[in-house]
RNA sequence: GGGCCGUUGGCGCAGUUGGUAGCGCACUUGCAUGACACGCAAGGGGUCAGAGGUUCGAGUCCUCUACGGCCCA
């Protein structure tokens, strides 16, 4: 065995060499033409790359690698890319501010123009055209997409970065707009005018999965309506009066007594004398307020429901930017009682914002006396954008939606069909798939974004026939429709008459990363590849994206090839700061990898990430790193002791046959066993139990073990007594199993450490050799006998039922007797005698010089006893 | 309001099918011994959030409560 190993091994500048070689070499790398091993294909989550890679990232993205690690070492063929998520508002956002610039649809492309970034960030934005906004958000997004790279190298992350990808990128954009086609003409997506939940500041629609709860002070005011029949009147109470003249009914519940009597009769809006029918409706809380509740076009998604399930006319007052429309009170849309007071009233709101007009309309309530009490404060649940300010608010618009509501048994089917780890995040899923209220959204009125792929005729009079949009052929995509023209059509016929228009609106960026087992597996573009890796082997993924992105993606894969996307997901947990909070930006708590890595390594980051379980939320905690640091230098110094003494020049004159000893056959008997659980751990995704299995053999290997054989394995005479050639050997060739073994056990977590030993003695990489078996270490020990002493023969002789345990409890108790007496180790000892039942005995005895080595001792007296039921050990030391 | 997860020595965590609690860090006391002082040895420290139940026996199963976290209304 030749090896070479630097004087004085360090963990300094692993991670760039090894990362360079790995790149290189092209070790990571999966091979399509590859038809003998098993494919393990693994759906990466695609980072934000507007954002910025926190400890949470690495938490994940480690837990990943180990398994790809281990699959790639168990001889798979690993299918491992990576995608960057670099389409959508965040990046707008990103963009805006970075370089100081707006989207403006309406000035005109700028040729030469180059974004820089902006020095002062209260400097107003410059607008610029839309082809220049975007090729701002592609040259941002480029050099974003190569820092996080950097980080995911430096990391040790075992990816195949020939195979990247990206949310807006020409690949994704053709699957994602053809999938939009194909979900066309198959009926699962449909464009409607309907009511939408709309963010008045960033002007754009939101769907139900980026909604966020927000705990708001509001009032509820209480007033009355007349019964058109002039029989009495009924108190309503609203947080939002001024949806009054949107009013369209008044309900309650089918089982309230107290309204039973009305139900069917009619009444008339205060202020604006609009007749509303009084109906039944099960949403409707008897609890809240009066118990009766006004429909107003719309106030919320309940509204909505209301509107739909009991067929109600349509009166909208708020238009896109939150403010009220006009409205005509002699029109049918609005049939006032009395218009000319109607339109009195609403001359007091019109043009206004939503505040504005709900402060005027409680005037006038007030001083028309309408109140039936003071209005009261409250604090409610109101829906806001997750990235946005104001309150929500429904407007009607044109919109794409995939269908999901009657998807939700298949989809449950699917939920079940799925191996989650942990099982209960599933939980999350079938809550969220129960829930669900409406179809998905996918329109958003944004620019950097992939495009809608359709155009609208326009009419002869000039109106867009919405109803008929054209859609382009599959072999045509992707395409732009604001740049190109649909088959049949000149440009020139752009918004024209008899012409066409393009649809201004781009995908939802979920309507594209809930592509990305096709985007990277080849769907529509290698059908043979597609076909090998597709359903894909694992989903890693965040807990609090459950409903987004995995719920999506199952639902795509649902719809276009009627199968799970892939079999296995494993959800995260959250990282928590030091101080078990969980990380937030507003917190200011977040902690960022690149510093942990300088200051500790990259292996002992992952150490640390390796340490969290599936789905548990884990601290950043820097002491978990130091205990990673701890041990990476632990393998680095065990490794080379162990191999130097391996290696070391042995006597002349081998035996034909040898039979190792008890003590070494025990260790390798050990080693199977730590093999065994981890695999069988690493197998179930459980990587905390395979690590700290391997951890806890591997210090019991350093403590007890090595301190028995060493000197046994030098070679050389100790004192009086003096070993074997076959014992020498037997001694070596066990050091030299476990190192080859331990090292690829610790391989998937540590992967630079384990590289940079191996290397020493090894041609090729670690991570590209067979994972151990339990089969394998013994014939691993006998290659290795037959390096070291060609020509000899290593019998098997395996010791069953030798405990291990036993002769380590003698050199614990003399370790005992010295630290008590508070003497060095090296203190010789008088007398050492061990009392103890035969089986025990007698397994110490087969170690007995080995013993004598490491105690210091020149005898050691056995004696048996069936009586003793505790191993006795008496130690006098030699002062 | 509904759901999920957690509560084990100062801190971070393990505890497979129920059989009188383990690990790491920290702490204390020592040790220059043929790799490692970023080391080694030994030691002290917990009646497993609380109450009730099942059982010969519960950290481990059941019920309820409290606290913390997350998700959804």
């Amino acid at each position: 065995m030749s090896f070479s190993v630097p004087e004085k091994p360090t963990l300094d500048g692993l991670e760039a060499s090894w990362s360079n070689v790995w790149d290189e070499r092209h070790t990571y790398a999966f091979d399509p033409a590859d038809e003998e091993h098993p494919i393990y294909a693994i759906d990466t989550p695609p980072p934000t790359v507007s954002g910025s890679l926190h400890a949470g990232h690495v938490l994940s993205y480690t837990h990943t690698d180990i398994v790809a690690r281990f699959k790639r070492m168990r001889g798979h063929n690993v299918f491992y890319p990576m995608g960057w998520d670099d389409n959508g508002l965040p990046t707008e956002r990103r963009v805006q501010n970075y370089y100081g610039i707006t989207c403006d649809p309406s000035i005109p492309y700028v040729p030469n123009f180059v974004p820089t970034p902006k020095a002062d960030s209260k400097e107003r934005h410059t607008p610029v055209s839309r082809t220049n906004f975007i090729a701002a958000c592609q040259k941002l997004t480029t050099e974003d997409e190569q820092a996080f790279e950097n980080l995911w190298r430096t990391l040790g992350l075992s990816v195949d970065w020939s195979r990247t990808y990206t949310t807006i990128g020409q690949r994704a954009q053709r699957v994602s707009q053809l999938s939009f086609v194909r979900l066309f003409r198959t009926g699962h997506l449909y464009h409607a005018e309907s009511p939408t939940l709309w963010d008045v500041d960033f002007q754009t629609a939101v769907s139900q999965a980026e909604l966020e709860d927000r705990e708001t002070e509001g009032e509820f005011f209480s007033f009355a309506f007349d019964l058109a029949d002039g029989s009495g009147r009924l108190e309503i109470q609203s947080t939002r009066p001024e949806l009054l003249p949107a009013c369209v009914a008044l309900v309650a519940h089918p089982d309230d007594k107290r309204y039973a009597q009305y139900f069917g009769k009619s009444a008339i809006t205060p202020l604006f004398g609009i007749e509303v029918p009084i109906l039944a409706h099960p949403l409707a809380d008897p609890e809240k307020g009066s118990g009766m509740a006004m429909v107003c076009t719309f106030g919320d998604m309940t509204d909505v429901q209301w509107w739909r399930d009991l067929e109600l006319p349509t009166r909208s007052v708020i238009d896109r930017y939150g403010r009220m429309l006009p409205v005509d009170f002699t029109s049918e849309r609005f049939p006032s009682r009395d218009p000319e007071a109607a339109a009195e009233c609403y001359e007091e709101m019109s043009a206004k914002s939503v505040r504005q007009a709900r402060k005027a309309v409680a005037t006038l309530l007030e001083e028309r006396r309408h109140f039936l009490a003071e209005p009261r404060k409250i604090r409610h649940a109101v829906k806001y954008y997750e990235k946005g300010d104001k309150p929500l608010e429904v407007v009607t618009s044109w919109q794409w939606y995939i269908r999901t509501l009657n998807h939700k048994e298949l989809l449950l089917r699917l939920g079940e069909e799925l191996n989650w780890i942990p099982p209960f995040m599933k939980v999350r899923y079938d809550n969220w798939v129960r829930g669900l209220a409406s179809d998905w959204n996918i329109s958003r009125q944004r620019y950097f974004g992939i495009p809608i792929p359709v155009w609208y005729p326009i009419d002869a009079e000039g109106n867009v026939d919405r109803d008929h949009p054209i859609i382009p052929e599959d072999d045509e995509l992707p395409i732009d429709p604001f740049q190109d023209t649909p088959a049949g059509y000149d440009p020139d016929q752009r918004g024209e008459p008899g012409g066409f228009v393009g649809d201004s609106d781009v995908m939802d960026t979920w309507a594209t990363s809930s592509l990305t087992p096709q985007i990277a597996t080849g769907w529509e573009e290698d059908p043979e590849l597609f076909a090998r890796l597709f359903p894909m082997d694992l989903r890693p993924q965040g807990q609090d994206i459950i409903r987004t992105w995995l719920f999506y993606t199952v639902l795509r894969s649902a719809l276009s090839q009627g199968e799970l996307p892939w079999r296995n997901t494993v959800i995260s947990g959250f990282v928590l700061d030091p101080d078990r909070k969980k990380m937030s930006k507003s917190k200011g708590n977040v902690v960022t990898p690149m510093p942990l890595i300088e200051k500790h390594g990259a292996d002992s980051l992952r150490y640390w990430a390796a340490s969290g379980r599936p789905g548990v939320d884990t601290a950043a905690d820097e002491n978990t790193m130091r205990v990673g640091r701890r041990l990476a230098i632990k393998i680095l110094n065990a490794s080379k002791f162990a191999l130097s003494i391996a290696s070391g020049r042995l006597p002349a004159d081998p035996e034909r046959q040898i039979t190792l000893t008890a003590l070494d056959a025990a260790l390798l008997e050990q080693l199977k066993k730590t093999v065994a659980l981890a695999t069988a751990a690493l197998e179930e995704y459980d990587h905390t139990r395979a690590l700290e299995a391997v951890e806890s053999f591997f210090w019991s290997f350093c403590d007890d073990y090595l301190e028995l054989v060493k000197l046994r394995a030098y070679g050389e005479t100790v004192g009086n007594m003096s070993f074997t050639f076959a014992e020498t050997l037997s001694a070596r060739v066990t050091l030299a199993t476990a190192v080859r073994v331990f090292l690829r056990l610790f391989a998937p977590f540590v992967p630079f450490v384990t590289e940079e030993v191996w290397s020493w003695f090894q041609a090729g990489s670690i991570h590209r050799t067979e994972w151990p078996s339990e089969h394998s270490v013994f014939i691993e020990a006998q290659h290795l006998f037959a390096e070291l002493a060609p020509g000899s023969v290593l019998l098997t002789g395996l010791a069953e039922g030798f405990d291990p345990e036993a002769p380590y409890l003698v050199l614990s108790r003399v370790r005992r007797a010295k630290t008590e007496a508070k003497t060095s180790m090296k203190t010789p000892v008088a007398k050492l005698r061990v009392t103890g039942d035969p089986e025990i005995i007698s397994q110490i005895a087969q170690a007995r010089a080995d013993l004598l080595c490491a105690t210091g001792a020149t005898e050691i007296e056995l004696v048996t006893d069936p009586a003793q039921e505790e191993t006795l050990v008496e130690v006098e030391l030699a002062l």
